[in-house]
RNA sequence: GGCCCAGUGGCUCAGCUGGUUAGAGCGCCGCCCUGUCACGGCGGAGGUCGUGGGUUCGAUUCCCAUCUGGGUCGCCA
C-alpha cells in the first residue's frame, strides 16, 4: 500500500551521501534494486540517478512493524527511508561509490508498489529491443542510459555556454513551415483553417538561419529538432537534434576556427583533448584515399590506383574498365593473406552489395607466390609490379575493385570499414576528427536526368570554379565543409551564396525555372535584396555526437524516447488512425490501399 | 522496395542430421537464516517453441507464407 511523503524531505540522493557526516541522519529516497534478506537483518540496494545506496533494516533500531515492512520490499518499490549514516560494519563493497557507507534505517516508507519488472534494470542490458522499447520508461532506469542522457545534457549545456560566450545568440526558429520538394522527404502537418494545406516539419532551420543573418544578427545557434521522412538505420531517426549554427561576415576559416573551439570545449567533458588544429582534406583526396566522404582515419588499409600498372595487361575485367573510363584500385589487408577461401567468397558477396560486378583478389605468400583469382591472366613481371605498387608483403591479401570512380570508391570504402572491423582494428577510445573540405557543388541525379545540389541550393561555389558553372558544372567545388568523427559524419556546413547573381545561376543550373525559385524560396531570395551580409555555418547531428562520446553503437541508446525501423513508437502506438471526426474537420479523405 | 540475422517459461539462452514427460542460469512464489552485497539452504510454480499453412506415422527442428525486432543497400539536397 503506498504510503504519502508527508513531512520527509529528501536530503541526499543515494550516491551523494559521501559529502555527509557519518552519524548524521539522513533521509534518501529511490527505488529498490535488491534486497537480500537475512532473516532478521535485511540489506536493501537504494537506487537513484546518482546511484546505489545500501540500507540496513535490524528491528533493533526500526522496530518490529518497520522490519516487516522492510521483509516486503520489492525490485523498484520506491521508499523513503530515514536513517544513521554509518560506515559499514560488514566488508565494504569496492564498486560502489557509497561501499564504505550504509544507512541503518530507523523510518521506512513505501511510497509505490511495483509490479515484478519485464526485464532486469541494470546495467549491460542483455534484452532485446523491442522489449525495452516497449517498456522505455524501464530501460531508461538502468544506469548506462542514465548516463548517457545525463552525458547529453552536461554536453548541451556546455555547448550552449561556449557559443554564448562567442558571441551566439540562441533563437528559435517555427517548426510549421512550408513545404520544400528539395531533398529528403517532408513530414506534413494538415492545416484546418486551410483545408488541403500543409505545413512541413523543418528538416533544418536552414532557410530560416539565413534570414536571421540578413536581419543582423550576427551569430546564432539553436539546439533544433529536426524531421525527416526516410528509412531509419542506427545512426538516423525520423526526429533528431541538430546544434545548428550560421556566421555574419566570415568565410570557411573562421567557422572552423569557432568549431574547433567548440569540440575542444565538450570533448575535454569526456576527458579526450582534441588536439588543434583538427587536419583538412579535400573531398577528392578522402575518396582517392579512402573511398569514402568521411574516412575513419583510425587506420590505414588506404586505397591505391594501379590503373596505371594494369593497363594493357591480359585481364579483361582491368583493361575492359579502364576503356570505359573507370579505374582499377586496391586496398591491402595485412596479414590477411591466409583467410580461407569461404571467407573471400563472403568479402566478394560483400562487395556486391555495392554495386561491384566482383572483386579481385591476390594472396601473397611466404614464398612470394601468389594465389589469387586473376593471376593466370598476368605475367609473372606484371604480378610483381601489382604486388609492389600495393606494397604487397607476404601473408597480406590484396583486393581490387575495377569499375566507374564511384563504384570502385564505394565498393573498397566499404570493404575497408568491413575489413577493420573484423580486424579489430577500431578503437572507440581513439578520437580522430577531419574536415573534408571542397566537396563538389553538384552531384548528376540520372534519376532526375538533371544535376542536383550536393548539399543544398545557397552553397556557394569556390570563386576559382565559378567559371565552370556553364562549362562543367559538376567539376565545380563548393564552399563545403564536413566535420568527421571515426568514419562518422558528425556535422555539415558551408559558405552561403549571398550574391543575387550567382544565386539565379545556381537555380538555372539545377533547372529551376525564375518562377520555381521564387515560388519555393521568393521569401529568401527577397530578402536578399535588402542587403545581405556573407555568411556561413554548420550544424552537428547531436545525437551522434553523443553516440560517439558514449561510445554507443546506436543513436538510440543516447535518445530518450526513440522510434524503431518503421518510424513508429512501441511505447505509444504512434503512428495511429486518428478519429473521423478530425478527417472531417482537415478536410481529408484517406484512401484505403489495399494493393 | 531488395538482401541478411533473430524470435523457445518473466529475462537471457541450449535443444546435433525430425522421434516419448522441451532443459539450464537468472528472476518469481513459499519456508529457514544477524553482515550480506552474484548472500546462502530447502521446496515450488511457470512454456499454444511468434502466427498460419504444408511435407511426414510424427515438426521447436524441414518447406512456404506472414508478423515482430535488428542490421544493411536503395533513400537520407
Amino acid at each position: 500500500m503506498a504510503e504519502s511523503m508527508t513531512g520527509l524531505h529528501r536530503t541526499h540522493r543515494c550516491g551523494e551521501v559521501v559529502g555527509a557526516a557519518i552519524g548524521e541522519t539522513v533521509t534518501v529516497m529511490g527505488w529498490v534494486q535488491k534486497r537480500r534478506n537475512l532473516g532478521s537483518l535485511i540489506f536493501v540496494d537504494l537506487r537513484d540517478r546518482s546511484g546505489l545506496l545500501q540500507i540496513v533494516f535490524d528491528v533493533n533500531d526500526i522496530g518490529q512493524d518497520g522490519f516487516d515492512k522492510a521483509g516486503t520490499l520489492r525490485s523498484e518499490y520506491v521508499i523513503a527511508v530515514t536513517g544513521t549514516l554509518t560506515k559499514r560494519e560488514g566488508a565494504v563493497n569496492k564498486e560502489l561509490a557509497t561501499g564504505e557507507l550504509e544507512v541503518r534505517a530507523n523510518a521506512l516508507r513505501v511510497l509505490s508498489e511495483s509490479l515484478t519488472p519485464p526485464f532486469p534494470i541494470e546495467e549491460d542490458s542483455q534484452t532485446k529491443d523491442e522489449l525495452r522499447l516497449k517498456y522505455r520508461y524501464l530501460d531508461l532506469r538502468r544506469p548506462d542510459l542514465q548516463r548517457n542522457l545525463m552525458l547529453r545534457s552536461r554536453i548541451a549545456m556546455k555547448a550552449r555556454a561556449y557559443l554564448a560566450e562567442q558571441g551566439f545568440l540562441e533563437i528559435e526558429t517555427p517548426m510549421l513551415n512550408k513545404s520544400t520538394p528539395e531533398g529528403a522527404r517532408d513530414y506534413l502537418v494538415p492545416s484546418r483553417i486551410h483545408p488541403g494545406c500543409f505545413y512541413a516539419l523543418p528538416q533544418s532551420p536552414q532557410l530560416f538561419k539565413q534570414l536571421l543573418m540578413c536581419s543582423g544578427y550576427d551569430r546564432y545557434f539553436q539546439i533544433a529538432r529536426c524531421f525527416r521522412d526516410e528509412d531509419l538505420r542506427a545512426d538516423r531517426q525520423p526526429e533528431f537534434t541538430q546544434i545548428d549554427m550560421e556566421l555574419s561576415f566570415v568565410d570557411v576559416d573562421d567557422v572552423i576556427a569557432v568549431n574547433e573551439g567548440l569540440l575542444q570545449t565538450i570533448f575535454r567533458e569526456i576527458g579526450v583533448e582534441v588536439s588543434l588544429p583538427i587536419p583538412r582534406m579535400t573531398w577528392q583526396e578522402a575518396m582517392d584515399r579512402f573511398g569514402s566522404d568521411k574516412p575513419d582515419t583510425r587506420f590505414g588499409m588506404e586505397l591505391k590506383n594501379v590503373s596505371d600498372v594494369v593497363k594493357g595487361c591480359g585481364f579483361g575485367v582491368f583493361t575492359g574498365a579502364l576503356e570505359r573510363g573507370g579505374s582499377v584500385r586496391g586496398i591491402n589487408a595485412q596479414g590477411q593473406g591466409s583467410m580461407p577461401r569461404k571467407k573471400i567468397d563472403a568479402l566478394v558477396e560483400f562487395a556486391k552489395g555495392y554495386g561491384a560486378k566482383g572483386l579481385a583478389y591476390m594472396c601473397v605468400n611466404e614464398d612470394g607466390s601468389v594465389k589469387s583469382s586473376f593471376a593466370k591472366f598476368l605475367t609473372e613481371e606484371e604480378i610483381g609490379a601489382l604486388v609492389a605498387a600495393m606494397d604487397g608483403k607476404p601473408g597480406d591479401l590484396l583486393l581490387f575493385a575495377a569499375d566507374q570512380d564511384k563504384v570502385v570508391y564505394d565498393v573498397l570504402g566499404a570493404l575497408r570499414l568491413h575489413l577493420a572491423r573484423q580486424m579489430g582494428l577500431l578503437d572507440k577510445n581513439q578520437y580522430n576528427f577531419l574536415w573534408v573540405t571542397e566537396f563538389p557543388l553538384l552531384e548528376w541525379s540520372e534519376e532526375e536526368n538533371r544535376y542536383v545540389a550536393m548539399h543544398h541550393p545557397f552553397t556557394m561555389p569556390m570563386e576559382e570554379d565559378l567559371d565552370k558553372l556553364d562549362t562543367d558544372p559538376g567539376a565545380v567545388r563548393a564552399k563545403a565543409y564536413d566535420i568527421v568523427l571515426n568514419g562518422t559524419e558528425l556535422g555539415g556546413g558551408s559558405v552561403r551564396i549571398h550574391q543575387e547573381d550567382i544565386q539565379e545561376k545556381m537555380f538555372e543550373v539545377l533547372g529551376f525555372t525564375k518562377e520555381a525559385a521564387h515560388e519555393q524560396f521568393g521569401f529568401l531570395l527577397n530578402a536578399f535584396k535588402y542587403g545581405v551580409p556573407p555568411h556561413a555555418g554548420l550544424a552537428y547531428g547531436l545525437d551522434r555526437l553523443i553516440m560517439l562520446m558514449a561510445k554507443e553503437d546506436s543513436i538510440r541508446e543516447v535518445i530518450a524516447f526513440p522510434k524503431v525501423k518503421d518510424a513508429s513508437c512501441l511505447m505509444t502506438d504512434a503512428p495511429s488512425r486518428v478519429d473521423a471526426k478530425q478527417l472531417e474537420e482537415l478536410e481529408i479523405a484517406v484512401v484505403e490501399n489495399k494493393g
